[in-house]
DNA sequence: CTGTGTTCCAGTGTATACAATAGAATCCAT
DNA sequence: ATGGATTCTATTGTATACACTGGAACACAG
């Protein structure tokens, strides 16, 4: 078939040559593994998401996305759909995809359900987590403890997440991982985390401890309980955030 | 860019006119509603997947989807990743996507979850459930078991699907029913319904109207407790039934 | 100044071409 | 015949062209 013979070989896995796109500020292309193109723009976007780089309601526009990513809409695409599957997108009709925005019964729903999925995972550490599993619990709700009174918030909040994370991965439950992530997704979209104050960074600490003790005692029935309080201040903590300033969606 | 006119305008929204494809045995090109091609691919291929036309671990092609449904491989893609959101299919490396198998501490997991979450629902239905939402669960509650007695296994099971999707929604909880939805997908993967089991069938019955009963009393720890106990033996039927005949997967 | 019709365009939906790759099949040497 | 290298092929990854759509801007009439 007799065609304009495309004189640039796409050279296939050339990964970066910012051939015809000279902007890409969303990138970050620098550590760039060697991933594919479709699961690297989920990364980003994710990543740009939870940054607050894109804000709830911000427009997802393919082409824009793939010009800044230095790739093609395909990939974009597949890492849009994941994004919606994971709620953190919505789909507006025609008028395309954005970040998702919570009102305000949305975001009680959310914490209801965070409530609950938490309360279980912690009783389902209970009664699963392995030995090894709960000096790991341990030694994260030490770090964590640690940094409150020395670190600064971003750290606390890796900390915080990382503390949840092991707690979930106790439970062993891989349904359970699969709801809770999103989850989270959802509720770093509201906006900063609730131990920027430090009073509330400091009652975490405890919260955590006494989880962590009612696990290790295999009180599935506390470990629950004491979750979901555990959840339930956080909610609280994070309505009066929402009410307070200029509290943004 | 000088290049071949191609002379067969696609004509855009043609839907079916089978142009150049002669086969397409999955896809019910008839009632053949105006959706978007993705949105009708995953349909489609949901629908098999219920339908067990496709069984676990069919690899699911590209190609061969799209031809099978009468459109392109961008559409069925779209599907697939959502597909894959679900949980209803699986990736698998660069060997492509199947349908998802579970083995046995998976459904282990699943029953789990689902326990809980339907509880959760029972509970929130009790507190949050309107005068009319609760009298179609008891309607829905009465068609059920009016269909034990006369009704096949299919329409009982379709029934009984209406019954736990009503109870879902009167939690009002948009995340809940985000969770529990592909979980119900998952279990249809496992094999035919419990309900072909007459007992069975007519214990469900029983289990509902108590059910519902508990809402309507607005008793939300009846509620959750019956619900559990209801999904229980229904992992109890499953369990039974996957060791008994020539259990696959 | 306001309401209505028209045009334009930004953006997505869809199809398809091309490249890369992993596993299967084949062939050769031992 | 068996182990290993090599080619082949089936299938996905990626880019891109083109058509369609709905809303926005605009023009014009009242």
């Amino acid at each position: 078939m007799p065609k304009a013979p495309k004189p640039v070989k796409p050279s296939a896995r050339v990964r970066n040559e910012a051939a015809n796109t000279p902007v890409k500020p969303l990138g970050s292309a620098e550590a760039f593994a060697d991933l594919p193109r479709g699961e690297h723009a989920y990364q980003e976007i994710r990543r740009a998401i939870r940054q607050r780089r894109f804000r709830a309601g911000d427009r997802l526009r393919e082409v824009e996305l793939a010009e800044s990513l230095g790739l093609s809409r395909t990939p974009v695409r597949e890492a849009l759909y994941r994004l919606l599957a994971d709620g953190l997108a919505t789909e507006h009709g025609q008028r395309g995809i954005m970040v998702a925005e919570f009102d305000h019964s949305m975001v009680g729903e959310l914490y209801v359900m965070r409530e609950m999925l938490e309360g279980m995972a912690a009783r389902l550490a209970a009664q699963m987590a392995s030995e090894v599993e709960i000096s790991l619990l341990t030694e994260l709700g030490a770090q964590y403890a640690a940094l409150v009174k020395s670190g600064r918030g971003a750290e606390l909040a890796e900390k915080n997440r990382q503390f949840h994370e092991a707690l979930y991965r106790c439970a062993h439950n891989r349904f359970l991982l699969k709801m809770l992530d999103p989850l989270h997704d959802a509720l770093g979209l509201l906006g900063d985390s609730n131990l920027a104050d430090p009073a509330r960074a400091r009652a975490n600490a405890v919260e955590h401890a006494a989880i962590v003790d009612a696990i290790a005692r295999r009180d599935a029935e506390g470990a629950d309980r004491l979750t979901r309080a555990h959840i339930h201040e956080a909610h609280k903590a994070r309505v009066k955030r929402l009410f307070a300033p200029g509290g943004k969606s």
